[in-house]
DNA sequence: CTGAAAGCGCTTACAG
DNA sequence: CTGAAAGCGCTTACAG
C-alpha cells in the first residue's frame, strides 16, 4: 500500500473534476486484472499440502469433528501458506443454507428504516449471518426482479420484511414462497398472520395529539405522510390523530397530504401557517414538523407562542431544533432486534417482547393556546 | 392471508407490552414450521415434469442457449407448477460468479453513508446483483469475523469499501485477499492504489473556510469530527479549514473535538458561545452545525447577527433550519453510484468522471461580522 | 481420530 | 436444438 504522508495532493492517477473524482486504481492496472481472478486453493490444496485427506479439511474447518491437535496445526499451516479461503456457495450447497439474512425495505435513508437495519446488522453479526438488502418499492414489486431473485434464490435463513403493510402480501407471500420470514408492521393495522414485531403508529399518533389537546387546543391539524399502498387505506398514523379528536369531540380539519419529501411538508405547513385558526399541527414525522416550523417561521408565526408543532419518531435532531421538538419515541432499535430474533428464532423471539423505549416526549414546541 | 379490515385492533396472538409487541406469527405454528423447509424442487424434478433432460432445463434458465420454443413453454410450465426457484448457491459453484456485492461502511445511518448506500444498492439492483452489507467498526476490525468472513468466502463480485482511509489499508488488504474491490475516499488523503472515487472534504472545508473570511471574519472557529483512524491524523476537513486559516495569514484557534455525537456537538459549540471573541464558526458536517446553532441559542447569541455558521454536506434538512445553514453539497448520490460502476466496470467506470453536484451552498446562517 | 465415496444442484463442454 | 457425462468445492454419513 501507499504511505501516508498525510499530504494533501491528489492521486497522480486522477482524473480531476472538479471537487469529485474517479480513478480506476492500480497504477498500470488493466481492467482485466479486475475481472479475472487467479484460481482460488481449493480444500483439496490444502490437503495435499497438509498431506491429510480432504474430510480432515473439512473437520477443521467446520469444527464439528475432533482433529489431533497436530493434524489441525498442520492444516492450518497450510490453509494460511497457500491463503486458502473456503467457498461459501460450495459449503451452502450441501448444507443447504447459506448464512444470510435478507432485508427487504424502502427507502433505507429514512430515519426507521435506517435504525432497523443497522440494528438487524448488527444482531446478524452477532449470529454469524451476513445481511443482505433489498430496496423495493411497493409500487414497483413486480419489477423489483433481478437482485431480489437472487437474494431468493439464496438458500438463505430468512427474510426480514420492514414496514410489511405497504407491501401487497400475496404477490409478498407468492415470491417469498417457503422461505421463513419476519415482519415489522405498525400498530394500529389489520391483524396478520406472520411472524411480526408491532411499532404501534397509531398509539404513538393518538397519544401525541391527546397531548395537545390537553394543552387546551381546540383541535389538531394534521400532516401526514402518504397512505399504505397495499392497504389502500390512511397511514396508522393518520387514524391515530382522527381516533384521539373524534373521541374527544373535537371537530376533524381537512388532511394536509405530503409526499414525504421535505418540500412537500413545507408546502403543507405553509398552508396551515396561513390559517389563523391553526393553534395545533401534528405531523407524521419529525422531518414533516421540522418543515412545519420552518413554514410558521417564514409566515411570521411564533412556535410555539402562535402554534404548537408535534412530530413523531424523534429523531436526534428533534431535541436541538429550535425549538426542540415534541415527539413520541418510537423504538426503532428495539424493532430491527427484535425482527431480527423473530427470524432466526421464533420461540425465542417471541418471548422477549422487549422494553421498547418508546413515549410521548414533551419539549418546548407545544404549549396551551394563548 | 388475513383480511385487511382496516381495523386497529391489535392481532390476538399478541405478547401485548406498552405499545410494541412481537408475535411469533402463523396462529398455532410451531416453531419448526419455520426452521424446516420442505424439500425444495430442483432442476431434476422440473425436467422429469417436461421430459426433458436437465441440460435443457438448464439452457431455459440461463438463456444462453436457444431452446425449441415448445419445449422452452412445456418446462416453463413445469417451473411454475412446482414452484421451481433455481438455487443461486449451486450456481454459484460452477459459476464462480455470485452476483452479489459486498459493502463495508461504517454507521449507515449517518446522511454521507446512508446516501452512498443506498445509490449502491440502486445502481446494483440495475446490474442485477445483490448488495450485501457489513458494518465494520475500524477499530474492531479484527474482531469483526462472522459476517465478514461469509461475505468474504462467497465468490462475490467485489467489494466497495466507503471512507477507505478509516481503515488500516495492511489489514483490509489481507483480509480481502484478491476480491476486485473499489472504494470511496475522502478529499486531501495520500494518493492510493486502489480504484477509488474521491469526495473531495479538504477541498470542501478549505472553500467553506474561505468563504467566512471573505466575509470579514478575523478568523473562523472549528468543530472537529474524529480524525481518520488508520490516518491516525486530522480529518481531511480539519485539514482544508487549517489551510485556508494559514494561507490567509489568520490565527488558528484550537479545535473543538466532538465524537460525532449531537451531545458532543452541543458541548462543543457551548464552549464557543461562553466565547466572546467568535463570530465564525466552521463545524466538520451539518449535524454539529445544528448542534452548534442550538449552543448559540441557548447562550444568547445570535446566528447570524453575532455569530455565522456553517456545515459541511448540505443534509436535506439543512435548507430549513432556521436560520437554514450555510454548508457545501456533497454529492454522496454520484459517489455512491460511481463506486458501485467502477466496482462493475473499471474502465467504463473511470471514464465516467461525473457530474457531481458539489459546491457551496450560501444560505442564511452565514453573514459578515458587525 | 482419519480416509474413501457419494452427493448437494447446477452449468458447461462434448457429442449428436 | 437436445442429451449423457463430468465437475464446480465442499460436507456428510460410512467404515475403519
Amino acid at each position: 500500500m501507499s504511505s501516508h504522508s498525510g499530504g494533501a495532493s491528489t492521486p497522480p492517477d486522477l482524473v480531476s473534476d472538479g471537487d469529485a473524482s474517479v480513478s480506476a486504481g492500480p497504477a498500470g492496472g488493466s481492467p482485466t486484472s479486475f475481472r479475472q481472478r487467479e484460481r482460488q486453493p481449493t480444500i483439496r490444496d490444502v490437503a495435499s499440502l497438509a498431506q491429510v485427506s480432504l474430510p480432515t479439511v473439512s473437520r477443521v474447518l467446520t469444527g464439528a469433528v475432533p482433529v489431533r491437535e497436530a493434524t489441525r496445526k498442520r492444516v492450518l499451516e497450510a490453509m494460511r501458506e497457500l491463503g486458502y479461503r473456503p467457498n461459501g456457495a460450495a459449503r451452502a450447497l450441501v448444507q443447504g443454507q447459506q448464512p444470510i439474512v435478507g432485508v427487504i425495505t424502502r427507502d433505507t435513508t429514512r430515519h426507521g428504516y435506517a435504525r432497523m437495519l443497522l440494528n438487524i446488522e448488527a444482531r446478524a453479526k452477532l449470529h454469524g449471518y451476513l445481511v443482505a438488502i433489498t430496496v423495493v418499492d411497493p409500487e414497483e414489486f413486480d419489477t423489483a426482479g433481478g437482485a431480489l431473485d437472487v437474494l431468493l434464490a439464496q438458500p438463505i435463513v430468512g427474510v426480514v420484511v420492514l414496514d410489511y403493510h405497504t407491501y401487497d402480501p400475496v404477490k409478498l407471500q407468492r415470491r417469498l414462497g417457503s422461505i421463513p420470514i419476519a415482519t415489522v408492521i405498525h400498530g394500529g393495522e389489520s391483524p396478520v398472520d406472520v411472524a411480526h414485531v408491532l411499532v404501534d403508529d397509531y398509539e404513538a399518533a393518538r397519544e401525541t395529539t391527546r397531548h395537545l389537546l390537553s394543552l387546551g387546543h381546540q383541535t389538531v391539524h394534521h400532516i401526514a405522510v402518504p397512505g399504505q399502498q397495499a392497504n389502500q387505506g390512511s397511514h396508522a398514523r393518520e387514524r391515530g390523530w382522527r381516533e384521539a379528536l373524534e373521541a374527544a369531540g373535537a371537530p376533524v380539519p381537512a388532511v394536509q397530504r405530503t409526499d414525504w419529501s421535505i418540500a412537500s411538508g413545507v408546502a403543507a405547513g405553509a398552508a396551515l401557517a396561513a390559517d389563523p385558526t391553526v393553534t395545533a399541527v401534528f405531523c407524521s414525522n419529525d422531518e414533516l414538523a421540522f418543515a412545519t416550523m420552518r413554514s410558521m417561521h417564514e409566515a411570521g408565526r411564533q412556535v410555539p407562542a402562535d402554534v404548537s408543532v408535534a412530530g413523531l419518531d424523534d429523531e436526534p435532531l428533534a431535541s436541538i431544533w429550535v425549538p426542540s421538538l415534541t415527539t413520541y419515541r418510537l423504538d426503532f432499535d428495539w424493532a430491527g432486534q427484535a425482527a431480527l430474533e423473530l427470524l432466526i428464532d421464533p420461540a425465542e423471539g417471541a418471548q422477549r417482547a422487549g422494553n421498547p423505549r418508546s413515549g410521548l416526549v414533551v419539549r418546548e414546541s407545544t404549549r396551551p393556546p394563548r
